[in-house]
DNA sequence: TCTATGTATGTAATATCATAACACGTCAAT
DNA sequence: ATTGACGTGTTATGATATTACATACATAGA
């Protein structure tokens, strides 16, 4: 799998930023499960069927799915249907830096650009429920400066923003 | 109630970014108080008395009540013990400005600079879950630049950090 | 003053999100 | 073959939040 080829071809996946952007989903969905797997496998993490079958359906599209969405899926699929196993899951794919979970929705949508360090902002759009992830480096320098003048150690810090992606600003 | 002299003697209200610091409560919650009635009044909005009330017991200290602790007060207090009770209370004050919801916590904490218009970012403390304001003016405009960029446009922002605040940093 | 209107509150019921605790199965290392 | 770590299944429960409807209360206009 080359990987340079590939993300220049690929908008979501040079600028997954973009996701926004049309941009060829399977290949992205794709592309992101085998870095999954090539993540799990550098961490001696263990990518079993309910883990790798949470990340498919995250992957689906570049929304935010509630636990109990995924688990419903699941249900219906054979694996268990009680909320734990879809929690486990989805807690294993974010200690893993494969999903992240967006606090304001309650929810959980797959990384877009797995197996790089970052820590990113995320744009939700509040028509399309569409999520990106966008560089936040510039925004916690900011706020881990701010904090610092009060005396306050950040150790994590969620930036999100809630607004609405280029094509609903046309629909509104 | 002259504003000046009060904010120059009284640490907490100078800065409010500084609610870790010691100051004193007493005068910083009866100054919020005093400044909510302002704000409601300026608003036309009605400062009832389960709203007031609710403001008063998130200005006890500077940590997030989630609604059911808040609820229980009220109930224990002759006002109606059932969520929409608090929920209620608690939507007006936010809407006010006189109170912010803290994403990370599912929980709510009293403004403590009511009345100026800001979008502050949060430091919750994960120790002694205290919460101070931080200003977030800089990380904001970093973040909107980004979104910009993918072509988002940003309404609301949240930015919350977690990490430890200055006495703790000292007991850990 | 009366009454119509909008707003606030009380309450019941229910929806949604999340975790604790325990049983069972698998697999790799001894 | 036994042990121990880990993953999954399941039951039960806890925590957070909203919908819908009934009642009370304030205030402006007749």
């Amino acid at each position: 799998m080359p990987a340079m080829p590939h993300a220049l071809d690929c908008p979501g996946c040079a600028a997954p930023e973009l996701a926004f952007a049309a941009h060829d989903h399977a290949h992205c969905a794709h592309d992101a499960l085998e870095r999954a797997e090539a993540v799990t496998a550098a961490n001696g993490a263990r990518m079993t069927p309910v883990r790798r079958r949470v990340l498919e359906i995250l992957l689906e599209n570049h929304k935010a799915l509630g636990a109990y969405d995924v688990l419903a899926r699941l249900g219906a699929e054979g694996f268990g249907n009680q909320p734990p196993v879809a929690y486990r899951a989805l807690e294993f794919l974010v200690e893993q830096g494969l999903a992240h979970r967006i606090q304001r929705l309650n929810a959980f949508t797959a990384c877009t650009h797995p197996g790089e360090e970052h820590a990113p902002a995320f744009l939700i759009c509040r028509l399309c429920h569409m999520v990106a992830e966008a560089e936040a480096s510039a925004a916690r320098t900011s706020l881990d400066a701010e904090a610092a003048r009060a005396g306050f150690r950040v150790e994590r810090s969620t930036i999100e923003a809630l607004g609405l992606c280029p094509a609903c600003q046309g629909a509104a």
